[in-house]
Order: structure tokens, then C-alpha cells, then sequence
DNA sequence: CGGATTTTCTTATCACGTTAAGCAAATCTT
DNA sequence: AAGATTTGCTTAACGTGATAAGAAAATCCG
């Protein structure tokens, strides 16, 4: 009696896809937003996370903006380069840096603000903040779950 | 009094990172299972799609699999030298193209079938059915909006 | 101390994401 | 039917995603 189900999942309940489909609608119209400012979606979440928590390292960036490391060197080269970040060798450790955005990095992410929170209040109005607030909450639940537990 | 929220949304109840961070939480271990085959996960997707629909044109196959057409072109081309689906023409509009999945493309669904089902059946004991349910229902509810309604 | 291991960051490679531009076929318009 | 527009797909360019490998500094350990 366990071979009622041999088919994969439908792609309309896919949690994957899904997944993939509610972050183009949500990011859609910030990428928008962002080009016009002349950076990227990844840049962006970089800055945001240096204004947010102050001086990191590359490591500690990585792991706030959920982006890989590899791509992280990328980003602060192109970062740098347009004069958002700066870089210091570490005091002790000569392996690590310390990261920090600069006051136009913060000019850029004020001036953003704005359109940024229209598209909060967007997503509040159609789908009501206690959905939302729901929503996010399975999302932190899902992102918690270890595997090897419950296999 | 409308300064009260002069800072944008921490990092943590961000919804895009947070879509990130769950998508990547249960994309991992099926990438690493799709490596072993020999696909990627956007390959895997094209033919999901196919298994599930049958002959579709591109266009249709991009909207279905949450990949632009762009994208698409290169997946096609590398699953058709996989040999894992075949091109032919449109009978009446020579722009088309009719893909379809080969033999060798639903083995390797088969193949993965058993641990795809092994991952739901983690996120199933971990997080329970029905806020798994509730989750797909809200992320569909998610998609389904439409911007210039209420802002 | 000195070799082995680990940590931190970078480089390299290939595939994909995104935007724009290009092209051929179909459709619309008059 | 001829020209303009639209549709369907491809190509191009640049940045990122993902894996592996490399290099330098710190740490571990006998």
C-alpha cells in the first residue's frame, strides 16, 4: 500500500518553485528601482546589511546578506570601485578586512527609502499585514530546520 | 507624525532575504542530488515541465518553469545535446518549435524520484503538513497579486 | 619550535539571471 | 498586397550563483 502516490509533486504546489515565483514578484519592481540607482540587487542587499549592523568582514557579510563568498569578492571589488565601501586590513588578524559603508553608500540607500516603502505598503494593503507577517514567519520557521532530524 | 519609521526594514523581516534563505534551505540537498545526475536545477525544471505537460513551445516551457526565455535558449540547446528532449517544428507557424521530453529525459525523473520524495517527506515531519500548506497557499497568494491596485 | 590543519579570502570556470538588441515569421492596417 | 507592428526565439554583454582550487595567515599539536 505505498505506491499510491507515483508521481513527482506538481509544479503548481512545488515549494521550490513557488519560492522562486513569490521572490520575481516581490523583487520585479525593486530591481527596477535599483538599476535606476545604478546597482544591483546583490549590491543592495550588501549595503543594507553594512548600514544595518556597522564595520564586518567579508565572512560576516556573506552570512547577513545570504550571498557566497566568491560572489561577496565580486561585489566589494564593484563596490569599491564606486567609492560605497571601504576596506581596512584587520588590526590582528592579517587574513580578515573590515568593511564599512561610506557616506555616499548611505546617501544611496536614502534615497531609496521611499520607493522602497511604497512597495511594503503595497504588499500590506493587497495582502494584508498579519499575512504577511505569517508568511515571514514560516519562512524564518523553514530557514531554522537542520537536517537530519526527521528523515 | 508620520516620522515614526525613518529606517528601512531590518534585514531580518525582509521579505526577499527571507524568500532567499528558504528556497536556498531546501534547494541545497536537491542541487547536490541533481549534480550526481548530471543536471542542473533549471534543467531539472524544463523537464519536470515536459514530464508533466507534454509538448509545449518555449515560450510555454519558460512561463511554466519560472525561466526567462533567454535562459531558456541555452537550457534547451544543452538538454538537446543530453539528448534528454527533441526539437521539431510547428506544422503551421514556423517561428514555433515543439519541444518534447525523450525516454532518456524521463528516466532521469525517475531516477530522482525517490529522494525528491524523500526531501518533502522531511520538510512534511519537520514543519508539519499543513503549515506546509499554508505556506504554498500564501506564497501562491503572493504571486497572484497585481501591482497598481493598491498603493 | 615546526609541520599539519584550519580559517579567510581570492581566482577560475561554467551555467544562469537580466537587460537590450537582433532577426524572421506572423499579424495588423489601410 | 505593401508597410508597420507584433510575436517567438536567439544572440550578446555583464553580473551573479555554485563548485572547486589556490594562496596566505592563523591555529593546532606533538
Amino acid at each position: 500500500m505505498e505506491t499510491e502516490a507515483t508521481l513527482p509533486p506538481l509544479t503548481h504546489r512545488s515549494l521550490p518553485i513557488a519560492l522562486l515565483r513569490a521572490r520575481e514578484k516581490v523583487m520585479g519592481p525593486i530591481r527596477q528601482m535599483l538599476a535606476d540607482a545604478g546597482v544591483t540587487e546583490q549590491q543592495w542587499r550588501v549595503l543594507r546589511v553594512l548600514e544595518e549592523r556597522g564595520v564586518l568582514d567579508p565572512t560576516e557579510i556573506a552570512e547577513h546578506s545570504c550571498l557566497l563568498l566568491p560572489s561577496l569578492t565580486r561585489i566589494l571589488q564593484t563596490l569599491q570601485g564606486k567609492g560605497m565601501i571601504t576596506r581596512k586590513p584587520h588590526p590582528t588578524d592579517r587574513r580578515k578586512q573590515q568593511i564599512r559603508i561610506t557616506d555616499a553608500g548611505r546617501q544611496l540607500i536614502l534615497d531609496n527609502l521611499q520607493e522602497s516603502r511604497r512597495l511594503n505598503a503595497w504588499l500590506k494593503n493587497n495582502m494584508g499585514e498579519e499575512k504577511l507577517e505569517l508568511l515571514l514567519d514560516l519562512l524564518n520557521e523553514l530557514d531554522g530546520l537542520e537536517r537530519g532530524e526527521g528523515e
